[in-house]
DNA sequence: CGCGTCACG
DNA sequence: ACGTACGTGACGCGT
């Protein structure tokens, strides 16, 4: 049977808007969260009801006849924010390129438009679905129309036809008209009966049946009073009904039959979900499709359209021509778990002698043909290729990374989540590489060639847009010297590891454990009950209801119980610091012991995955497990770092770590005079700053001073807000206003700097590091003065992180080839922003250390010296 | 899956 | 009047 959905189109949009908290913000600066909340509602609809037919109805500015029969109809309402009206016309184009029809009409209002066509689609047979956040509609509920309306957040919704408003109400959807007419309704502001609200309508209803009944029988009402409310307000309830009775006789232009669904317009969605940033619905389209090209013209082909190459099954021979030819463009699926040797699925190579396809019997050939190789590679995600070669054992000091098509992508757009290939192959393209290929086992997906040519086809014409992107947005240094070169780096320091000590790392876990089943029979002893403390929600209950303790800050969710608001409290209650201590405990077990535990692989080692294209600053990540956040800070947790260790009783740890160098980035960059020479005396920054700060000389600058200057120094580099040093210092928000004054004052050049990267920010959109990397920032020109004001922030400090991010990269790959030439048995294993760690054989471990600090400091000619410090020890803890 | 919390630079 | 310092990842809870 049709099915016809009808769609308020203000109203979910508006919903969605603001049942969307966060601001979402394109690169261009096109606000979407309605859009995506729109569709994301549309997308549910469609699934749970799949219509035939389907109409969005719209609002008009213009006044309709109510507002001409009463003039403050809809008075108060708030317009549009102007955020969510500039994605109207832009909601339309989505839903026009979905092939759903879409109206409005001067005089009339979206409820009279579904009205109307619910009538329509009932004569015509059709079951009707309405959709709206406006219970006005529930007027239209019958046997043959249903109502959804809008519930919670974009994803609850509650379906009424005539046996939910009997249940509801009890009575049907012609008296719910009567009932908005007696009790009137305060956001359209109709006025209703002056006195007769919700209870009182409804009683009236179910007890005469109508509002004309109840007219005529007055008489029957048994409250005096609300008779005599009835009488004065009649003229009211009649007009109050005029105004809530949805029209069904609107004169509109369209049949039943023109609301059919048309087909979609699949290009027009590709091109507007990418300029969306919709990721999420680019990829949910691109698996609806077949494998291969989509309805390209044939000037869009000649344009777009990329020759796919004859592609065969290797032999031993093709491999190692491939290899030795040169240049290839390559892909390689392999299994990346880090907990046991990569298992090799299949290989795809593209070379001047042909295109190949490596199937699992030549994997010791492919591994073969790659160790020592001098090959430049094309590809996606080549640190993948790299990973498995060298846990295969495969020299791949060699190999060039001509170009990584994920790379590019990451430095032309480090703000948004890296797409696969596939999904950018689809944008640019639109060609679908492979439909639903996440859903597809590994190994089985690339059984059919030319899936495999065409993929190795289309990764070089990736490569061939991208690099004319790079050149145009002058990222060239960033890609070429800095992320193509390091991302060989990064795979051999996965593959090398961190032995991990897993006997200490349970001894220690066991501990813990029984400090933690001490610490919850005390805390429940002193709470009176049993109950789950790592649950916020019951904590604060116990807190801040059963103990009364006065509660602080408060959360989406009810009270904050975080270490900031209990501190507070310590003292207070016994059970405070139990808690505290508690926190501590379940944390290292939970995050560090038994999250550690199980990440342990074969070989002892815990091989971390570095990623290269997620932060928008330019810095790696880390993950499974994260080793950029072990514990440092307190003795106990710091501990932990016992657990990692050299290999063996033959090798140790070199570590060196950079000093200040944010505060030195950022005296290069501003060079600002009086902080360039504040390092030149190479004396203690933080010391240095608050002599100057504070007008005392450097032998008079107490500890607590010092203190002041660190918190105001790491402030200037976070863009500091005088409310955000007040917090961290504990002061006023007078006082920490008062020491920025004085700090920016006597480092003029720190401000000028400042200034010049929000001045920049808001001419161009963006801001760069000394080498080029650049991050858009579309908050800044927003009109809301928050989000603004954040944009600010990330432009002063986005340059400053970025550029030291830059600069330890640099000195990774100097690292990396200086160690293959000279200390070919001593790797890098870690790096933690500022830091470098390598595993060494101990008679290599001075020299190393001399090398490892040599590199670091000369990876960037700077105005200050970059300084840094370097440690050899058995094991992390001892490395400092 | 979003949130609160907490570990790091 | 409002809500606020930059960048990450992992865990446990509760919807």
């Amino acid at each position: 049977m049709d099915r016809l959905v009808i769609i308020d189109g203000n109203s979910l949009v508006n919903r969605a808007f603001f049942a969307i908290q966060r601001p979402m913000i394109t690169k261009e600066g096109i606000y979407t969260q309605g859009i995506f909340g729109f569709l994301s509602m549309l997308s549910k609809i469609r699934a749970d009801h799949s219509p035939t037919h389907m109409l969005v109805a719209y609002d008009r500015k213009a006044p309709t006849f109510r507002h001409l029969e009463y003039t403050d109809y809809k008075a108060g309402r708030k317009k549009m924010p102007d955020e969510l009206a500039m994605q109207m016309p832009i909601l339309k184009e989505v839903l026009a390129a979905m092939g759903i029809y879409q109206y409005e009409k001067d005089g009339f209002e979206a409820d009279d438009i579904i009205g109307t066509t619910a009538r329509m689609a009932e004569d015509a047979g059709l079951k009707a679905i309405v959709i709206t956040g406006d219970r006005d509609a529930l007027q239209l509920a019958t046997d043959s129309t249903s109502v959804i309306i809008t519930k919670k957040g974009i994803s609850e919704f509650k379906l009424y036809d005539d046996a939910a408003m009997k249940e509801e109400y009890g009575f049907d959807h012609e008296q719910f008209i009567d009932y908005k007419a007696l009790r009137g309704d305060t956001s359209d502001n109709i006025p209703g009966i002056p006195g007769v609200g919700e209870k009182t309508a409804i009683k009236l209803v179910q007890q005469f049946g109508s509002l004309d009944r109840l007219m005529a029988n007055l008489d029957k009402v048994d409250s005096e009073k609300l008779r005599q409310k009835i009488e004065e307000g009649a003229q009211s309830a009649l007009m109050s009904r005029r105004l809530a009775t949805i029209v069904k006789n609107v004169p509109v232009d369209y049949t039943v039959e023109d609301l059919r669904i048309r087909p979609q317009d699949t290009k027009a969605l590709i091109e507007l979900y990418t300029k969306l940033e919709f990721n999420k619905f680019l990829a949910a389209l691109r698996k609806e499709l077949p494998t291969g090209e989509v309805e390209n013209t044939a000037e869009e082909k000649s344009s777009l359209s990329v020759e796919i190459p004859q592609i065969r099954q290797a032999s031993a021979d093709d491999i190692h021509s491939a290899f030795a030819s040169g240049r290839l463009i390559i892909d390689i699926i392999s299994d990346d778990n880090h907990i046991s040797v990569p298992k090799f699925g299949n290989a795809e190579i593209l070379a001047e002698n042909g295109c190949f396809y490596v199937g699992p019997e030549l994997e010791d050939e492919f591994v073969k043909a790659a160790d020592g190789s001098n090959a430049a590679l094309t590809g996606f995600g080549l640190g993948r290729l790299y990973y498995y070669l060298a846990c295969k054992g495969a020299d791949i000091s060699g190999l060039k990374t001509e170009f990584d098509c994920s790379l590019a992508q990451y430095v032309l757009s480090p703000s948004t989540k890296a797409p696969s290939l596939e999904e950018l192959v689809f944008r640019e393209f639109n060609v679908n590489l492979s439909p639903g290929a996440e859903q597809i086992s590994m190994f089985a997906a690339d059984e059919d060639l030319i899936a495999s040519a065409r993929k190795l086809a289309y990764i070089g014409a990736l490569a061939k847009l991208q690099k004319e992107r790079i050149e145009k947005e002058a990222l060239n240094t960033v890609l070429y010297d800095i992320e193509l070169p390091l991302c060989k780096v990064l795979a051999s320091m996965e593959k090398e590891g961190f032995a991990a000590d897993m006997n200490w790392l349970k001894t220690f876990g066991a501990k813990l454990k029984e400090g933690i089943a001490l610490l919850e029979e005390q805390i429940c002893g002193l709470a009176g009950e049993k109950f789950n403390i790592n649950s916020t929600q019951q904590l604060g209950t116990i807190l801040f209801e059963k103990l009364r303790l006065p509660a602080g800050k408060k959360t989406s969710r009810g009270y904050s119980t975080s270490a900031e608001v209990l501190e507070k409290l310590a003292g207070v209650h016994p059970i405070i610091e139990k808690i505290l201590e508690y926190r501590t405990l379940t944390k290292l077990n939970g995050t560090y012991v038994d999250g550690m535990l199980p990440l342990i692989a074969e070989d002892g080692k815990i091989h971390a995955h570095f990623q290269q294209t997620v932060t928008a600053t330019g810095r790696i990540s880390c993950t499974e497990p994260n080793l950029q956040n072990i514990p440092v800070r307190t003795e106990l947790g710091r501990q932990l770092r016992k657990a990692f260790v050299a290999e063996s009783p033959e090798h140790v740890l070199v570590g060196a770590d950079y000093s200040q160098i944010e505060l030195r980035v950022m005296a290069h960059m501003s060079g600002d005079e009086e902080l360039i020479d504040a390092f030149a005396g190479g004396h203690d920054i933080h010391k240095e700053t608050a002599s100057k700060v504070f007008g005392v000389p450097l032998e008079e600058v107490t500890p607590q001073l010092r203190s002041n200057a660190k918190a105001v120094n790491f402030g200037v580099i976070y863009g500091m807000s005088g409310f955000g040093l007040a917090e961290e210092l504990t002061i006023t928000r007078k006082q920490a206003e008062k020491y920025i004054k004085d700090y920016f004052e006597r480092f003029k050049g720190v401000k000028a700097f400042m200034d010049r990267q929000v001045a920049e920010c808001k001419a161009t959109g963006s801001v760069r590091t000394l080498y080029g990397r650049k991050r858009d920032i579309p908050e800044i020109n927003a009109s809301q003065y928050m989000v603004r004001q954040l944009g600010e922030r990330l432009a002063m400090n986005s340059p400053i992180q970025g550029t030291a991010a830059d600069i330890i990269k640099i000195a990774m790959v100097k690292v990396y080839d200086a160690l293959a030439e000279k200390f070919p048995a001593s790797r890098l294993i870690l790096q933690i922003h500022d830091e470098l760690i390598i595993q060494a054989p101990k008679e290599d471990a001075e020299g190393v250390a001399k090398l490892l600090k040599d590199c670091m400091e000369s990876a960037a000619e700077l105005k200050v010296k970059l300084i840094a410090e370097e440690n050899i020890a058995d094991n992390w803890y001892d490395l400092k």
